[in-house]
DNA sequence: GTGAAAGCGCTAACAA
DNA sequence: TTGTTAGCGCTTTCAC
């Protein structure tokens, strides 16, 4: 059915080392040769076989995306940025599902490096840098919204801390006075860092402040939300360390009947898609999701040309505060 | 770095025959070479090559999942499926966001051909009979979402048209006389079955009725609510194409000040995790998107086993009306 | 039961 | 400039 690059070389009427050639386009042919061989080669409709291709070369056209739950828009986006720049250059992309799990990962990995992937695109992972050292071994490897220290590796992040500060003294310059934050899930760095960029935040104002843990889904800032908010006192302001949940919220303010932003402000992280239409519109601050995707496969597509690998390339984000209507206290 | 079965068979101090023999459990081996074997297996930390292996075997263990879009939600679940599924067999997934567009799915299906996966699953697809005929030649499919008449692939879908009848039926039941429906872009087959499905409702009954085009994301759902409610008269119930945009046109009515369910019922379709949680909770129809994933795979890992490849499976869902306060009217 | 050898479709020396 | 040949790591006859 499909053709090899044996019958091309016999209806071309040269060997098949010339035709390896003018399809990697290395080595020296003739014009004419070339031409000959070309014209076989779309007329029996010849596509070189990957798998045979990749047992001599080692290469695969294939990378890893190891993400940790492609159900959350964020890493959708993310998920969306890669697939297209890999596409654009002929790589294809393999989904890995971590549910935040160190063990899945390290199956993925194993997985991967089996399957001769080329190169693999992590985000927003868990695994310890020992163990994100193991997963690396052979392959290059780009980090998202994780930031690492590991030589060899790139990444792209954004400043969680950082961001996490803006946030917390938005809502502080606001005049909010009780503050609360709702985290993500503890073994995403992301998450940890917003909320060290919280305290920060606290630490310099002189309010009262409480942590409740969430795990970047809807329902659980819902949950925080029903929770905080029908204390007798309830907080002022809440950031939430991220959209979803930061969603979630402000339905359970909405059927609570406490009106935002007159009596509650809720900032978010991500600045999802969904943000902007949210009632009232969401505060938040901006993380180029789709953006970021399409960077780290050019990194990694960079990194895999590159026969050293020793770089270590950083490409920062600057988290940016978003204002709507959620935290626009009059 | 790895090895080979080469070093198990050195190691091992048979042949790698022996050695390909136990991996694949076939063919005689006695146990008690076989358990050396594995020893040795153990001991170097052997794992076969996949892409010898495929080459030989034509057995990649990858499969294909095109899909219009994981940045929705409903898509995403359904991916989330199948990777959770797939992964349980050994099997890996190629990601292939179509974005609706025939031509990539075209462009997909032959990377995948190519690439050797064993079996694609195309959710939602846009192609019309012919090109998947086409696209589907040599590889055993499974379709999600969209019903299909080819003899040798399977499907997975509910039936769209009864459940935008369902949904339109309810809203008439609930005392609309003034509907409109938001579609989803006019290339999904779903899309389009649901349309139908408002259109047989509305003929049974004696309402008027309009048409706004959306794309199934939030956006188009927010800017048709919009549009719609800013009329002379607007409509008293809309029936959303899927829950995402049914999320919008709420948000659109809270801007406006228009309350639902008393001035305005609302009802989406998908059931997404969201859908419980908006404020007001969506009525809508169930699709289990999840559970569709995986079925999709566990049905084309049946037909990948299956030689003959005749059999053509359907797995009918039965839409499911989700009742919830947005077409609550008292 | 087991091993030697051929070959899957390709790339990369090495000759010519 | 081009063809021949030796593998890449594995599966699968076919002898023994």
């Amino acid at each position: 059915m499909t053709h090899t690059i044996k019958d091309v070389a016999k209806l071309a009427g040269v060997g098949i080392a010339t035709v390896s050639r003018v399809i990697n386009q290395n080595g020296y042919v003739s014009p004419d040769t070339a031409k000959r061989v070309m014209k076989a080669m779309a007329e029996l409709d010849f596509t070189p076989s990957p798998l045979a291709r990749g047992l001599v070369s080692r290469k695969t056209a294939t990378i890893g995306l190891v993400i940790p739950d492609v159900a959350n828009p964020f890493f959708a986006e993310v998920a969306r940025g890669t697939e297209d720049a890999a596409i654009a250059k002929g790589f294809t992309v393999i989904l890995c599902n971590s549910d935040w799990k160190a063990e899945r990962e390290k199956m993925y990995s194993k997985l991967l490096r089996q399957k001769w992937a080329e190169g693999v695109i992590a985000v927003g992972s868990r695994s310890s840098e020992s163990s994100l050292r193991e997963l690396i071994d052979p392959l290059p490897m780009v980090f998202v919204d994780r930031f690492t220290m590991l030589p060899g590796s790139d990444s792209v992040w954004s400043d969680n801390k950082k961001g996490g500060l803006l946030a917390t003294q938005h809502l502080i310059d606001m005049g909010c006075r009780k503050l609360a934050h709702i985290s993500g899930p503890t073994h995403s760095p992301a998450s940890i860092a917003r909320q060290k960029g919280f305290l920060l935040g606290i630490k310099e104002a002189n309010v009262s402040w409480e942590i409740v843990k969430g795990d970047f889904r809807y329902r659980s800032g819902y949950d925080a939300g029903m929770e905080l908010l029908t204390r007798d006192v309830p907080p002022d302001g809440i950031f939430a360390g991220n959209d979803l949940m930061a969603v979630g919220i402000l339905q359970a303010a909405a059927s609570l009947h406490i009106r935002i932003p007159d009596d509650l402000l809720v900032i978010g992280y991500d600045n999802i898609a969904m943000a902007e239409y949210v009632a009232p519109p969401l505060s938040t601050v901006d993380q180029p999701a789709y953006e970021m995707g399409r960077i780290a496969f050019d990194m990694l597509h960079k990194k895999m040309q590159d026969e050293t690998r020793e770089s270590r390339n950083v490409r920062e984000f600057e988290p940016l505060l978003i204002l709507r209507e959620s935290t626009n206290r009059k």
